[in-house]
DNA sequence: CTGAAAGCGCTAACAA
DNA sequence: TTGTTAGCGCTTTCAG
């Protein structure tokens, strides 16, 4: 027999449906006695109520979504951990969907989730500008929306991300308190957010620091491994002489950092190589990364904190978070002898 | 305003809702005029047709659920990829849930997926056994099940995977070849399906090339980068000599090599190293890692064109796909100077 | 070709 | 405390 559904229970019962939808649901206008009978009963009979209904008449899917830029490192995975965690005891469920870092096929997502109902949605953008118009409209329409790592610049939105032009500098400074003198920057495209707060904290700190700024080792470099490579295969190409590279993210300075140990340089020695993002990445590679480590799972909670109230028609009055990412430095900027320096 | 509903649009175009819903859907029993009428009413007022009613009207939710394991590894993403480039066309949504190697999550990620009455779940498990009884409920209820890469014992449900066995056979030959005599197995925990399956081919790939079997080589290691690492220390510290590794996946290959790396160990002159997955995190180690490549994208294609002709009733005569992995021959097993003789 | 009406499973205002 | 009734937005007979 197929799931049964309220009326049977109560047919079953020689109940109304009202009676036993208030019993299941815990409402106090249910004598006791009834109440247990009816679960018992629903026990029983295996009845589960029907999401599908409930959310027609509450006008709400209790679905969110998630759209992230790209789930080949472990980066989303880790924000997508603390969604969930931050979610589940509320009774929602999670679309997520990937963007492979083209905002066409985001837009797509956008779309998509607009088509589920979602009731809201998290996203990291992997495009400043090009949805701006569908978020607009998102809010237009009611249905929040929470970023996270990477905003849309022109967007009063909620969101969750650290301090890129800050720890840029940190990072910055770390290098050249090391010594490095010639630090290349691989940048990512400007349509990113980050990018352009990350560089913009590269040249600050040449002035900050009194050090050369040289255009040529600002190099738009993109934002995969291979991206890495091919831009530290330009450098060794056009001969530029650079100590140390400060890259956007993790896939950059691995790709980077494979092509020129195959090349054989010697990391740090030669290049000291450091990094911003904070996956399990950074810790798989040989050396290590020196990175600036996010706090991904609670960047996720956050931002599924804030969704959830938004939902709920709370007015925010902090809705832009800020979270503390710390420096960890590892083998890719220092070696071991001098690891107790630091 | 709100968004329009079709009773509006009716209203609005002096139509009955039938005719607006016909005309939306494409049933041939409107008058052309009319059809293009309502559409571009439909188009002007923005129109969504609300899925949730839509729903409950068909009695499906057109959302499949897709259980993974861990998401650390970028193996997930590509078979989720598969997955959505599959279903986008039939209107179907992904809900996705990480199970952490935690079989008790991943009960509860199956009853949140019954809950969100998904017509459907994709899934990997992460024990063989552990909830074989929740998934028989599934079948029961109607709910159709596709395994990928990791199976249930004991379950007849369809599944697409790649032959652990054979592939697996066919690495050892190869470490074999190179002269490898005492060759590690760094296996997973054997309440998963493929971790049996690898190092049965493991033990008989001795027998077959006529090597000695040594129980001692044989290391029940686990699953993560941290396993790997400890199965190599512990190794180091019995003093067992041996001369190669093959590790049941990536992340214990990936662990194991940088620990012996930090020991002075040579990849792979001292120590060659084939490994079992085929993400992108065999291509960002140096050496990279030889391994046994599985189409993961095609896996999620498959599995998901196997749920939905499952959703839709269709009686399978072939419901176990066995797909074709291939061994990639890179740096942790052969010098690149040897490169072209394989 | 179009409209009226019923109903998917559930909740909630109103009555009793 | 319980039942009656209406309705969430849509599809789909069944009449016209």
């Amino acid at each position: 027999m197929k799931q049964p559904t309220l009326k049977d229970l109560a047919k079953h019962l020689l109940l109304s449906t009202s009676t036993v939808s208030r019993a299941l649901t815990n409402d106090k206008n249910v004598r006791r006695e009834t109440r247990e009978q009816v679960q018992e009963a629903a026990q029983r009979l295996g009845y589960k109520p029907n999401r599908v209904a409930r959310n027609l008449k509450s006008g709400r899917s209790y679905t969110i979504g998630v759209i992230v830029p790209e789930m080949v490192t472990p980066f989303a995975s880790s924000v997508l951990e603390g969604i969930q965690d931050a979610i589940a005891d509320d009774g929602y469920h999670v679309i997520i969907a990937q963007s492979g870092e083209d905002p066409k096929i985001e837009r797509k997502n956008l779309m998509m989730m607009q088509q589920a109902l979602v009731d809201g949605v998290i996203i990291s953008a992997c495009h400043q500008t090009y949805n701006l118009d569908l978020c607009r409209e998102f809010q237009y329409n009611g249905i929040p929306l929470v970023f996270y790592d990477r905003i849309l610049s022109g967007l009063d939105a909620p969101r969750v991300m650290v301090n890129d032009y800050t720890k840029s500098m940190l990072m910055m400074e770390h290098l050249i308190h090391l010594g490095r003198k010639k630090i290349v920057h691989l940048q990512a495209p400007d349509y990113i957010y980050n990018s352009v707060e990350r560089s913009r904290a590269y040249r600050d700190a040449h002035t900050k620091f009194g050090l050369n700024f040289d255009p040529a080792l600002l190099v738009r470099a993109g934002l995969t491994f291979e991206d890495g490579r091919n831009a530290a295969a330009r450098l060794l190409i056009a001969e530029k002489s650079f100590d140390a590279i400060f890259a956007f993210t993790d896939t950059l300075a691995i790709g980077a950092m494979n092509y020129l140990r195959e090349k054989g340089l010697r990391i740090p020695q030669d290049v000291a190589i450091a990094s911003f993002s904070g996956t399990a990445l950074s810790t798989i590679v040989h050396p290590q990364l020196t990175t600036v480590e996010q706090p991904l799972h609670e960047m996720g909670v956050k931002a599924a904190n804030l969704l959830l109230r938004l939902i709920d028609g709370v007015e925010l009055i902090e809705n832009r978070i800020v979270l503390d990412a710390t420096l960890q430095y590892r083998g890719s900027t220092i070696l071991p002898a001098e690891e107790r320096i630091v």
